[in-house]
DNA sequence: CAGTGGTCTAGACCACATC
DNA sequence: ATGTGGTCTAGACCACTGA
């Protein structure tokens, strides 16, 4: 009844359904924004039935893998979008204004071997290489975030090129427009520190002005790391906000 | 066909069934740990279809309202069981190594009138009272963390006395078990600060340290706000962690 | 063994978006 | 009018749990 290889016992029908769904999307065939066919077609394709493909795309849609808008279809996950754009940016004025980036100081930004802790959290090869970028953020024309990134050259191959030719500020935007990358998940830690000297500088702080250090690594599609970055933020008229549930 | 209140075109059975089957968890007719009865039980109950009751079920377990088990049943939430217990307690060690609380000193417990942020946040009556509590915990023997938690008396009753019976460490343990409450969803703004006088005596710190400041609301079922509280880390050998979805 | 949730199917009809 | 996802039903069978 299924075109579907089911051993006597195997995984459920819809995960399977789902995987197959989801190595479309990885392998490029679906990127980011693109329509899926409807339940009717998937299910006629793989031999199911329409309810199956409605629970692998409901796991999906749990996953944010996709989006579902009735009327119109379902979509393949675009982040980068308005709606979605700062659920990974958590920093925010303690008086509860709109933050408004009026400034961007690009600090340096170049191609460099790889750390070995930067190999390790990125599972890099020994000998990888990385575009590595400081930029100072301003909100309200007071720099607020000392931002230090590192991108691996495998993911972003020629990200200096295109970051100088479109020195776009949000770069979520940037991996999903010019390389098909969507971040999914980031893992972060949180830590207060004393500001050192070039913190403090570029933030135009005291010495030793206590500050929060967040340091991230963004994972894609797939659970594969894509980015670390740290932020050094002040934090006396900002915080950084965090549910739970 | 069914009992339930259908007018011409409303909200879809299977959401009246979760509101239905919340209400019972709310009123305390089922208390955390409580198990449900089958799908097809309360299926005839209401008069719907089996799968009406488990697309209610299936929403209320995305919500973390209710625990599903093959073969066992569906129970109400207990989240301040070993699984879910370390859920809202995000301060890691740097090394990894497992986290062993191994003092708790009580600095103050008493009962005090709110504060007017604490009216504001807590959504109190003007002349609300609190039971206001400050703790030092010590894990490996050196105090990192300055505690201080701040519970209406209008959901907690005499907790003070409950406390010093049982001075239980986990907070969220004694909320369940003598109070029937549940900690759904908190809250939380982190700030780095500088110690003042009194942090730096309760974490035996120099005066200044930089110190990682954490503001938490929690909410319980129905959004109704439980507790504030404060917590003061010294973030040397130890982090917040975050994962981002 | 009986009772629970989990999977899968088939089909009817509704609501929304677009042309 | 057509095509999409959303709701609801009915029924069969599977997998796990515990007495």
């Amino acid at each position: 009844m299924s075109t579907i290889t089911r051993p006597p016992r195997s995984r459920p029908l819809y995960s399977q359904i789902r995987d197959l769904l989801i190595g479309r999307m990885v392998s490029g065939d679906w990127r980011p924004g693109h329509m899926l066919p409807s339940e009717f077609k998937i299910a006629e394709e793989y031999g199911v039935s329409q309810g199956t493909v409605r629970k692998a795309i409901e796991d999906m849609e749990a996953e944010k893998l996709v989006v579902r808008r009735q009327g119109k279809g379902t979509f393949v996950i675009a982040r980068s979008l308005p709606s979605t754009h700062f659920n990974f940016f958590r920093i925010t004025a303690d008086n509860g204004a709109k933050l408004q980036l009026t400034g961007n100081r690009l600090l340096f930004l170049r191609k460099d071997p790889a750390t070995p802790g930067e190999i390790k959290a990125l599972a890099l090869k020994r000998d990888a290489e990385v575009f590595r970028f400081h930029r100072v953020r301003l909100f309200h024309n007071v720099p607020i975030i000392l931002e230090q990134i590192v991108l691996p050259e495998a993911v972003f191959p020629n990200f200096e090129d295109v970051y100088r030719t479109d020195p776009q500020p949000h770069v979520y935007l940037i991996f999903e427009r010019k390389f098909g990358v969507v971040v999914m998940r980031v893992e972060e830690e949180l830590r207060a520190v004393a500001a050192t000297a070039e913190e403090a500088t570029a933030l135009d702080l005291a010495l030793a002005t206590p500050l929060l250090r967040l340091d991230r690594v963004g994972y894609g599609i797939g659970d594969r790391p894509i980015e670390m970055r740290t932020l050094i933020c002040h934090t006396v008229n900002y915080h950084y906000r965090n549910s739970i549930v």
